[in-house]
DNA sequence: GTTGAAATGCAAGTTTGTTTCGTTTGGAAC
DNA sequence: GTTCCAAACGAAACAAACTTGCATTTCAAC
């Protein structure tokens, strides 16, 4: 590791493995990448101060704590004005059974992932967020049939930056 | 705790700290919820083994690791045959880019969240996974332009002790 | 070749996780 | 009301992992 904010290939290849699993022993990382116990655990700390490594979390499965309808929603504003839109982000994020929200361009403004016990409860959350919210013109409802691949994991291979 | 494969106030207060810092030392989540650590470790265990908690891993900012652009997609495939449902499955859960994938209903057959490094690699992206692929009638590109909740976090709705 | 910043490995020290074991709790049957 | 049993608990011992201090190595710049 040459210098202060960049990652090299050591960096890389742990980060590979806390993406998968971050219960795994410093050690046994160390192994896997040729570095001491040590090392690793500086280079982690490191990486979680400089924002790298975001937060250390469980996954949980949905359906088994009872949420087991998985909806996605197009939404598209009537207005893009600023205040509105923080309005909109604040408001969209605030909501437990929101999990993802993003604010995007194309044919719809925001695009919100939503975890619900059933589509009644998911009724009464469109009540609540659309209907009653003057600046949502329109919205579209996709419900997961099938929850095919689901995670945050992002590739590190090559590339480096930020 | 009575039966075994229920989840009690314990255990969803549990997992509420375990989704937010799976780091948190098993004595503070005791004290967060009055139980003893082993209490902890034995809940957590179990939750583990069945499959309450699927994963423990660490969340990697993407635009740090040279992937600053999400996209969403949208797929509308040609034939919902299940065989060809099941292909575009596989093909799609096997790409490192494909962060999640779902098959929903409505509008769209699939919907995908990519993460890339440049346009230009999500557009080579669409020629590998939409163009080149026969059963793809068409897709739609969603591009965020701000991530503002990103998560898979769960409400586990309870509350144990204090 | 020398210098100095940065990173490393080893080993000691500290915190955390895990197991053991005896006790308590909550039902169900009597 | 008492007895019995199984499940879960807490305290403490134990094991494993994390963290720190320090001497050494590396490597680029001089």
């Amino acid at each position: 590791m040459s210098v202060s904010s960049e990652l090299d290939a050591f960096d890389r290849a742990i980060l590979a493995i806390l993406q998968k699993d971050n219960s795994t022993p410093q050690r046994a990382i160390g192994e896997a990448v040729n570095l001491s116990a040590p090392a690793v655990q500086r280079r982690i700390k490191r990486m979680e101060e400089m924002g790298v490594i975001r937060a250390n979390v469980a996954l949980v499965d949905p359906a088994k704590v009872g949420h087991p309808i998985t909806i996605f929603v197009e939404v598209e504003v009537e207005s893009e004005r600023a205040e509105l839109i923080d309005a909109a982000k604040c408001g969209f994020a605030a909501v437990p059974e929101v999990q993802q929200c993003y604010y995007v361009t194309g044919e719809a403004d925001f695009i919100l992932v939503v975890t619900v016990a059933t589509m009644a409860d998911y009724e009464a959350l469109t009540r609540r967020l659309f209907f009653e919210n003057n600046n949502v013109k329109r919205f579209r409802t996709f419900v997961a049939m099938d929850r095919v691949k689901v995670g945050l994991e992002v590739p590190v291979g090559e590339r480096a930056g930020g």
